[in-house]
DNA sequence: CTCGCACATGTGAGCGCTCTCCAACAATCC
DNA sequence: GGATTGTTGGAGAGCGCTCACATGTGCGAG
């Protein structure tokens, strides 16, 4: 035991804050004054504190502080079908605006939807010892879940949610519809059709809802409905019932993807579009512009979105009880695939 | 000062080890032992531990962990452009094989890149003390830096590698890029134009060069080159000088997104598409089936890919020098957007 | 009947940080 | 000139875990 404690320890393992304050000549403390951006160091002291630390390549580490303080600076959320526009953009957004509120965001992403996976993705966010949780499924199921699940930490709904409702941040899917809808029935069609999405995706039954009462408004019957499952594939199954049917002169399809299907359905039955057939879409991706006839379609403000469910989340983190935002309001942008009904 | 020492501390704490050994009645090491199954513990201990455990909603702290074990479990990916087809699968992909071998996958996405900026995500990644990181950005100056950094932990590049390279997975896309150019070149055509991505793109880069090459070895000059961002609005305006060349009959354009915009401004311009002028895609996003007419393209296997980077992870992690695998081959997928040169 | 060896469990140090206290020293006041 | 501030610094505990070790059993062998 005596002599030669082990020196020679292969890895050689990063410097810590003792180190830094040895080279320096000060004490850990200053040291983690001088990282913590306190006022009571003097200006020479914190000077030759950083020198040490870039010459030593220091870095803090984040366990350590974080088993210490037991604040993580960090939100997690979960998110399903990254792979489609909106929930990758949502993802994207919240990342950028906690990132500015000064949280790192965690993306965990979800598979199979089922309430296993869900918990799964929660605990793994828990593990991360995460301050609060944006849940950004807009399903029917998650819903459920997140209200059931008493956590100790605020958990934030994004999309899928209904007005007024505290914790949760949103863009107003049955306005959209409406809009879309409306700028159909402005335009003397007597009825719309509909395609939507999957009836347990909260997004899908509201964007099905403001169609509804889009008609209902005018004392109008609706169009029929079609559902489809949010891909281009099950639009052009969807788009082929419908351009069977003569009597449909507008269809309003619950996202783009599944509108690109339809449009090429139509197309391949002979039905022109907008001449006989006016469709409208909802997203506004990329693409959408570049469709043909390039696709009227409702646009949401995905930024603006992550913006407020971080808004939300910061504001629940300073001690406000269950902070509420407004619905976003989305925008219908009008292109080429919508003109007036057809005479007769 | 006498007295009540502040037990009412509002926020309770969440339960350690050691509430969990006082009511099981063990000690903190046991309880560990069972978290960790080693078999040296008696079974009844052991469910006595995992009643408390449930009983008091215990869950362990991987701070603590962390701090004790310098074993985060943990691996960083840094991304861009998460919103293209590409990035996303990627994205998703490595997450998922990063499960499955037992880590968890923390993603970060650059949004406007520069050197800075991957430095900071690397950073953050570094922050979250990640055992390992793998960088999906397929752009020249990622691979540099990549290259540059020398980082105490394994870097694995996935996307935009050289064949051979180590710690390097991807998709032949030099490959992938002769597979469309011959394509078209067996069906009669004498030169094939070309819509490229940004060119400081490796995967651009790259596919430019397998266009170029398919050429080379049939001793044909290639057509002519329109360089293109990735989106279809510039795929629009390329196909609309591309429409205005009758001599081009056949188009490889390298992204799915933009072979829709070279879709619609040769539909515009009056040519017919495979008619006059026929046209391969790149990545079979599962709109390019929908398009008019459906699109002609290269498919990669992205989920393979995040498994085969992954498996690189998790190769240097356990200590091997410098592993490599095989670069995938990509498939062309042949649809109606493609067919003979037309006579003349 | 002691020894030894398997097994099952407990003890204590330490990971790197932040926090709460306390010490040293200069400047200021009555 | 001694008490009173304010400024700058240090010492030490403790966050919740794992690790290396010490300890306490039971049981067959010598």
């Amino acid at each position: 035991m005596a002599g030669g404690s082990g020196s020679g320890n292969g890895r050689r393992r990063s410097p810590s804050m003792a180190d830094v304050a040895a080279l320096a000549g000060v004490s850990h403390q200053t040291v983690s004054r001088v990282l913590n951006d306190s006022p009571l160091v003097r200006e020479d002291t914190r000077e030759r504190v950083h020198a040490a630390i870039v010459e030593l390549g220091y870095r803090r580490n984040a366990a350590a502080r974080l088993l210490a303080t037991n604040r993580s600076g960090r939100i997690g959320m979960v998110s399903a079908h990254l792979a489609l526009h909106g929930p990758s953009m949502i993802a994207g957004a919240v990342q950028e605006a906690g990132r500015e509120a000064g949280y790192d965001v965690s993306v965990v992403g979800v598979l199979q939807l089922s309430e296993e996976a869900l918990r799964n993705a929660v605990d793994r966010l828990l593990d991360q010892a995460v301050e609060a949780i944006v849940v950004a499924v807009a399903h029917r199921d998650a819903h459920h879940l997140v209200r059931s699940l008493s956590l100790p930490i605020p958990v934030v709904l994004a999309q899928g949610v209904e007005p007024g409702e505290a914790m949760a941040a949103g863009i107003d899917q049955v306005a959209g519809a409406r809009l879309a809808t409306d700028h159909l029935l402005d335009a003397g069609h007597r009825s719309v059709a509909h395609v939507s999405g999957p009836t347990d995706w909260t997004e899908a039954a509201q964007r099905c809802e403001g169609w509804r009462r889009a008609h209902e408004a005018r004392g109008l019957l609706p169009g029929p409905e079609v559902p489809g499952d949010w891909s281009a594939s099950s639009g052009y199954d969807a788009g082929r019932r419908i351009a069977q049917d003569l009597s449909v002169t507008a269809v309003f399809v619950a996202n783009d993807a599944m509108a690109l299907g339809v449009l090429k359905a139509l197309h391949e039955a002979g039905r022109d579009v907008p001449g006989d057939v006016s469709v409208v879409g909802f997203d506004d991706i990329p693409e959408s512009d570049f469709y043909f006839p390039s696709l009227t379609t409702v646009a949401q403000d995905f930024l603006d979105l992550g913006r407020r469910a971080v808004e939300l989340t910061v504001r629940a983190l300073s001690g406000e009880e269950r902070p509420t935002v407004e619905l976003a309001e989305p925008v219908l942008l009008v292109r080429s695939s919508t003109g007036p009904a057809p005479a007769g």
